[in-house]
DNA sequence: GGATTGATGTAGCGATCACTATATAAAGGC
DNA sequence: GCCTTTATATAGTGATCGCTACATCAATCC
């Protein structure tokens, strides 16, 4: 007769490590091509564990964007602060994205831009929700230095810059090729806040 | 006994029709968020034709990518041509794309630019060889009036910002907004070909 | 008419998806 | 010691993924 060896159990694991790791992978592959499998395998736990702990992958991503947003979102108030040319603020702003979207090779772009633009429905809507708080920091932003028939155009066009640079950053481009972008980009700036600058 | 009735069979289907409905799918939808079953489906075909008639599901998006290309891609030449300001012609362009883009609510952004964000490598690879053709007729376009330095920078500038009015579109900003976006993103070229113009 | 060809039909392949029912082991209260 | 609580481990669930083996039917060739 076979003696059955007693099974062996870890310790439970550290859940805001968990979220650190989880993270990773979301932000190289993103929402959609993260799997259950890839995350228990990731975080060394069995699918049990991830759903005790976080109730499920959608709401796993909730913890990660919240993480992200804290700790990785680019730092909008910092470069729009007042003082300074608008012009010139917003131009480092997207100067600034270019540098911090091709930061590091395994996370490129914005985790919060990109998901916006995944398949999964709810994934979308959540990742809208945190996008909003950034672009709501730039609209203020533009409001107080721009005629009011100009802040929505203004802001639009920067914020589809910020998407052109997180795409465009994932798809390889270096990081001089953005900032060049970047700049470029700030030229459209010039003569915009003339009156008020 | 039970007579069993003869099966019916439809035609043979029209393949260059299914390409066109799997156009519409796949310019909808995406690449990844489309399957099989959604496409046999709207061919009202079973798997093994889809098979016969294309081999794989990157087989047909292959084809559809090709039939996209020939009828639905942005016009560049069009836009780009030659005796007229570059800085006029490249704001043209681009205010062409927003309005392109929002066309048709079922079909919003461009499918080539869109492809090349997907999960799917082989189909991130099989659209950027399709996008190919576009930055380079841009990039051409650019080295005709601007000084060798300055090419790389302002092909990606434009190209950005097509990605960026792309993914604008597909979420569901308006036509007016976009083609004020390219207004402004235009206004970038100013003094950029000034001595050269 | 008989055989060949070609595209259809039904049915289902193995793999993977997000997720869970159930059992077991460890820790703490008393 | 004994019970409750908590989080683990095994081993799946049904659904869907892209794709295919195989049989059936129609048109074509001679």
């Amino acid at each position: 007769m076979v003696t059955k060896a007693p099974r062996q159990r870890r310790p439970a694991f550290d859940r805001e490590q968990g979220i650190e790791i989880a993270r990773r992978l979301f932000h190289a592959r993103g929402y959609d091509a993260v799997s259950i499998a890839d995350l228990t395998q990731a975080l060394e736990i069995n699918p049990p564990s991830l759903y005790a702990a976080y109730g499920s992958k959608l709401g796993l991503f909730e913890r990660v964007l919240q993480s992200y947003c804290v700790t990785d979102f680019l730092p909008i108030g910092k470069h729009l602060k007042a003082g300074r040319p608008p012009a010139e603020a917003l131009t480092e702003l997207m100067v600034a994205a270019a540098r911090h979207y091709t930061r590091d090779p395994e996370q490129l772009g914005c985790m919060v831009t990109e998901a916006m633009q995944a398949d999964d429905i709810q994934a979308r809507e959540l990742a809208a929700t945190f996008a909003k708080q950034g672009s709501s920091a730039i609209r203020n932003y533009v409001a107080q230095h721009a005629a009011k028939k100009d802040v929505d155009r203004i802001t639009d066009y920067v914020l589809l810059n910020l998407r052109g640079l997180s795409s465009y950053a994932r798809l390889n481009y270096t990081q001089r090729k953005l900032v060049d972008c970047s700049r470029t980009a700030g030229r459209a700036f010039e003569g915009e806040f003339g009156e008020n600058a």
